[in-house]
DNA sequence: TTTAAAATGCAACAATGTTGCAAAAATAAA
DNA sequence: TTTATTTTTGCAACATTGTTGCATTTTAAA
């Protein structure tokens, strides 16, 4: 009983310690990435890059960001996430949904070679968004005269937890 | 003098005789189309389905048919939209502009057995969207779990008026 | 510390889309 | 044809997403 109790609060211990180291290291990189990408530091940018930094492959929308921060100015939020498009630190996630995502650029984008030929995935039920690895192939014709300038590829279903 | 005069007569004839053709083939087809798919045959869908068919392969969004039709409820249009997009007339064409744009299903979507997994051209210049033909491979992995059901397929660029 | 440039916060607005409800229209039935 | 039933329409009201202009504040550099 004692050592279970015991255990149990070693482990929540645990947890939290890697919770707020990785807490840490994410708060490092978003300061760490505004230096790089030139970018002034300010309170709601490295807010919003947090988030980014914390959700990986997840795409988030500027609602999402706004729920998750401590009543954000909204405008501010939309310039925010409009600068960050423009210097290549986050990538827009087509999706269909009909409300902008973004989603940070990963190691794959590097800041002078950007990969914008993205998958992604998007859960019609609780409309998650998510980048996807791997490359699609296509013998789509477009007529004569028709530049492409990026390739979007969208999934449509349903994810793990709502599959379920 | 007068040839020219009267060879530009006869060409405007023919073309409008030829157009005044087409228009009339459309509205037997949208009258067809309607009782095929058990819809009930009113004003703003016989005009909206003629011109989901006058636009062919071009996507057409709700603010596009209210600037084609006279004065259109802009309720109405829209649910007339998910109507026929709930019978299989239509399809959304998934661009990325924000919008949302269907397209007729064209010939390759029986009634029985739909293909939804299209492809789009999006022009970014004029934000005129077009379906696409061909197949698309790829050798995406969703994580376990997931499921798949549509895949849609973007590109974007510019199209062939507003490369020039 | 002072200064110049950049970012923020606010108001006002625009576009797109949805819901509820009474009136009108389209089909089916008598 | 007329009546009855079911759909569809049109209107008001509202929600969400996104943009622009401008005064104020903040950042970073001299």
């Amino acid at each position: 009983m004692f050592q279970n109790f015991y255990l149990c609060k070693t482990n929540y211990s645990t947890r939290w310690l890697n919770k707020k180291d990785k807490k840490r290291r994410m708060q490092e990189k978003a300061l760490e990435l505004l230096k790089t990408y030139q970018l002034r530091n300010t309170t709601i940018r490295r807010q919003v890059l947090e988030l980014f930094l914390e959700a990986g492959h997840k795409a988030l929308s500027s609602n999402d960001l706004e729920s998750a921060l401590d009543n954000p100015d909204r405008i501010t939020l939309y310039r925010t996430l409009k600068t960050f498009e423009q210097k290549g630190l986050v990538h827009q996630a087509i999706d269909g949904s009909g409300t902008t995502k973004y989603a940070f650029c990963q190691d794959h984008c590097s800041e002078h070679e950007h990969h914008d030929d993205h998958a992604h995935f998007h859960c019609s039920d609780c409309g998650k968004t998510i980048c996807l690895e791997g490359n699609v192939q296509s013998n789509i014709q477009v007529p004569d005269g028709f530049k492409i300038q990026q390739k979007h590829f969208v999934l449509e279903g349903t994810c793990a937890d709502c599959s379920n």
